[in-house]
DNA sequence: TTAGGGTTCG
């Protein structure tokens, strides 16, 4: 599609150069961004329409006629919200155009557009997309012979205009509508204007979190400000609690689409329009810069990360917004504070209040209050709330937090806002008073309950505090009886039950290798290899007894097997490396974007992001892989959680490498990925290009290994296990690369349900301390769903001779 | 439509 854009002949009024915003462009009308390949976004050409301009600046007075562009940053008038563009459909022939052009027009390459030069008679030639368009008899078709229709785009009808920035496909190819990046112009807050719907960035000052409102939606408030020092306060509405941002904190920085403008009590009041959709970001200086949607489909480009970055560095140092954030454990008698808590029980308590059993890990140094409910009211692992009934507390909950309240899931990780604690007055049969803690009802000061995703960093951070807590401490053990202290001193009672109940494992009737009898050990034992068997036999022990030293790293080519690698070494890998400034010329290349900062820590570090661009884009976080340089542990983790892959690197002098062999060279997920030392041969970083130019690039740890010249280390099972049927022993060895009993080898070291499901799946197949008799009887199928199964063992038993072949 | 920021009945 060829399309002509002509402005309308309007008369502005004068409006004064805005001030400068370092996040922001200046205020202009509907523009566009090309960023064609090679192009680097600090250079990315603002286009906008364009009348005959009083501005000053040099390059703005083009003319009424033809595309003005112009260098974006150069302050300029803002236009009318409602564009006219005349349309002319230009039809191309195999990439030719058919239609000629008018005589007088040059085809400009974007890339040698400037300002200062008259483009009166210029046209570049690209795919657009333009889409929100409302379609009007162009006045002019009889003059001037062109379309007999044109276009109208607004801002106020949510049009949007994209350029096509696929680099290597004929733009004029039906696929290239798979890579387009709107633009949107943000409106700093002290030029908002009553009865206009913008676009607008801004650190939350104040917010209450999403509320049923006595209409039909729900309602959160949120107040912003921006670098200009001015408030906005938003009443936002939505039907669908998922649509309204997900602010946590004050400080998170937010960007609103599509905000109405009005004024109300002398002030300007945002409020939800049609399409209105949010993202929102950790507002931490040097934290990811994740978005967190109101949307499934949302765009952010480069540009607006160095948005946030900025917004961040702003605040902090011009804002302070102190959150009245406290632990159980920092609680005083008469206070309000926010509490980041897990949900372990609930219970209706009337008509009008709701409670809510919460904890998290640390202990309130008051006695404190509870809340006598019926026990049927309770919900609730009984167990576990028995198991944390000194640490937990119950906060009650009125009138407005009930409904909310009702449907919240226990376990969940939640955000209490605005908690009240109340001293209760001490009686003459409770001498040492309590404190109890209150959600009063209404939504004053953000009063509220926030659900918390569990990849939220603070929920991240408190769980890790969770699993660490030592529940011994809090227990009072003089008022216990006999049976709660077996609980105690039984750390696994709690937990076993509800496992095992998931996890049992039944006796099956195989269905594999139903065609082959059973034989004894003994005849296996006197037979050549390699055969198949199916037996039927029992496992008298296995080894190794430590089972995380069961999974072993392989290398198939050399057929060597290796330990895994501990985090320690990692770790000492990645200080060595932070020492290593990142280079800066090798910062946002062609095919990656970088941020680099610098750690406000005693002794500061340099970490530098590299994030690759899928057709120049920045992907959503989920499906892109990162390079980083300078970052601890405890950082790529973090990263490992948020982004697809995440691959440690360091600075030579042309060119970004991986680190030495003894770390990972991947992470995705909770899984290290390693590379075998003798036999890889490392290429250059910038063949993950070439997997970035697919079109949707699966980022299997097998291509990535491939491109870098790494040979892939495989995690495996490697086990022995005796086998006995009263006619012999059999060692039988598992070498697993996939999964044992569904479990996958690559993640057992890392998750401790994991471990947890293969001690007991072990602990079942031979219970210690039992008579051989009891054991359980070991057939299975071959997907290993029950028990070890009869192929499953012939596979072993191959293995093991074929091992000893290479052993001898 | 709802709410339009500014703590507490319990």
């Amino acid at each position: 599609m060829g399309l002509q854009a002509r402005s309308k002949q309007r008369k502005l009024q004068p409006c004064p150069v805005p001030s400068a915003f370092p996040h922001s462009p200046p205020p202009l009308g509907p523009r566009l961004r090309a960023a064609p390949s090679g192009l680097c976004p600090a250079h990315a050409l603002t286009a906008y329409r364009h009348r005959q301009c009083a501005c000053a600046v040099p390059g703005c007075g083009l003319g009424g006629s033809g595309l003005a562009v112009q260098r974006r940053a150069v302050p300029c008038r803002p236009l009318e919200q409602v564009a006219t563009m005349p349309v002319q459909l230009l039809k191309f022939i195999k990439g030719k155009l058919e239609t000629q052009l008018p005589s007088h027009l040059q085809r400009e390459d974007l890339k040698q557009l400037q300002t200062g030069l008259d483009h009166s008679n210029k046209y570049f030639q690209d795919t657009f997309v333009v889409a929100g368009f409302k379609v009007a008899e162009s006045p002019t078709a009889r003059e001037d012979g062109r379309h007999a229709c044109h276009l109208q785009v607004s801002e106020e009808a949510g049009s949007a205009i994209y350029i096509c920035t696929q680099p290597s496909t004929s733009p004029f190819s039906e696929t290239t509508s798979a890579s387009v990046a709107p633009k949107y112009v943000y409106t700093p807050l002290n030029c908002l204007k009553d009865g206009t719907v913008v676009n607008l960035y801004g650190i939350v000052k104040f917010f209450k979190p999403p509320y049923i409102s006595k209409g039909t939606d729900y309602c959160s408030v949120v107040t912003l400000v921006d670098q200009s020092n001015e408030k906005l306060t938003c009443t936002l509405f939505n039907g669908n609690l998922e649509s309204l941002p997900k602010i946590y904190k004050n400080g998170d920085i937010v960007r609103f689409h599509r905000v109405k403008i009005r004024e109300y009590n002398g002030q300007m009041q945002g409020i939800t329009s049609a399409g209105f959709a949010s993202l929102t970001f950790d507002g931490t200086v040097g934290a990811p810069v994740v978005p967190r949607a109101s949307s499934k489909v949302y765009t952010f480009i480069d540009e607006e990360q160095k948005t946030v970055e900025e917004l961040r560095i702003w605040a902090a140092s011009n804002l302070s917004v102190p959150g009245p954030e406290a632990k159980l454990s920092d609680v005083k008698p008469m206070m309000f504070f926010d509490l980041t808590c897990q949900l372990v029980g609930k219970a209706k308590v009337d008509g009008s209040s709701f409670l809510l059993k919460v904890w998290d890990g640390t202990k309130c140094p008051y006695p404190t209050w509870k809340v006598p409910v019926e026990e049927k009211e309770l919900e609730g692992d009984k167990a576990l709330l028995h198991r944390l009934r000194n640490v937990t507390v119950d906060v009650l909950a009125y009138d407005n937090h009930v409904q909310l309240a009702k449907s919240l899931k226990i376990g969940s990780f939640l955000r209490i806002y605005s908690i009240h604690t109340k001293q209760a007055s001490a009686t003459n049969e409770d001498i040492s008073s309590h404190i109890e803690f209150h959600l009063h009802g209404g939504t004053c000061y953000g009063r509220g309950i926030g659900i918390l995703p569990e990849n939220n960093a603070d929920v991240e951070e408190l769980k890790t505090f969770l699993e660490c807590v030592d529940l011994t401490d809090s227990q009072n053990m003089e008022n216990m009886s006999s049976l709660e202290l077996g609980d105690t001193f039984d750390n696994y009672t709690d937990l076993e039950s509800p496992l095992q109940r998931c996890q049992q494992l039944s006796a099956t009737v195989l269905t594999d290798h139903q065609d082959m009898s059973n034989t004894m050990l003994k005849t296996v034992l006197n037979s050549r290899a390699p055969q198949q068997y199916r037996i039927r036999a029992k496992l008298r022990s296995f080894k190794p007894q430590k089972l995380y030293q069961s999974v072993k790293l392989h290398c198939s080519k050399c057929n060597t097997l290796q330990e895994v690698p501990d985090g320690d070494a990692f770790d000492l890998i990645l200080q060595g490396c932070a020492a290593t400034a990142p280079n800066p010329e090798l910062q946002s290349m062609s095919w990656y974007e970088s941020v680099m900062w610098t750690t406000q820590e005693e002794k500061e570090r340099k970490i530098t992001i590299h994030f690759v661009k899928h057709y120049e884009m920045l992907q959503r976080p989920e499906n892109t892989l990162l390079m980083i340089e300078g970052g601890t542990l405890k950082e790529i983790w973090k990263l490992t959680r948020r982004f697809k892959c995440v691959i440690p690197v360091k600075s030579k002098e042309d060119d970004l490498e991986l680190l030495d062999l003894s770390a990972p060279f991947l992470l995705q997920g909770n899984i290290k990925y390693y590379g075998c030392k003798k036999c890889s041969n490392p290429k250059s970083i910038e063949n993950l290009s070439s997997l970035a130019e697919k079109r949707e690039p699966s980022w299997e740890p097998t291509e990535i290994a491939q491109v870098l010249g790494i040979e892939l280390l495989q995690y495996v099972f490697v086990m022995k296990f005796t086998l006995v049927d009263g006619t012999g022993a059999l060692n039988a060895y598992l070498f697993d690369y996939e999964k044992f009993f569904q479990i996958p080898a690559s993640e057992i070291l890392t998750n401790s349900f994991l471990q947890q499901k293969m001690e007991m799946t072990m602990n079942t197949l031979s219970p210690p301390g039992r008579k051989l008799g009891q054991f359980a009887v070991l057939e299975g199928d071959k997907n290993g769903k029950d028990l070890l199964v009869c192929c499953y063992v012939c596979r072993v038993l191959e293995f093991s001779l074929h091992l000893g072949k290479n052993q001898k």
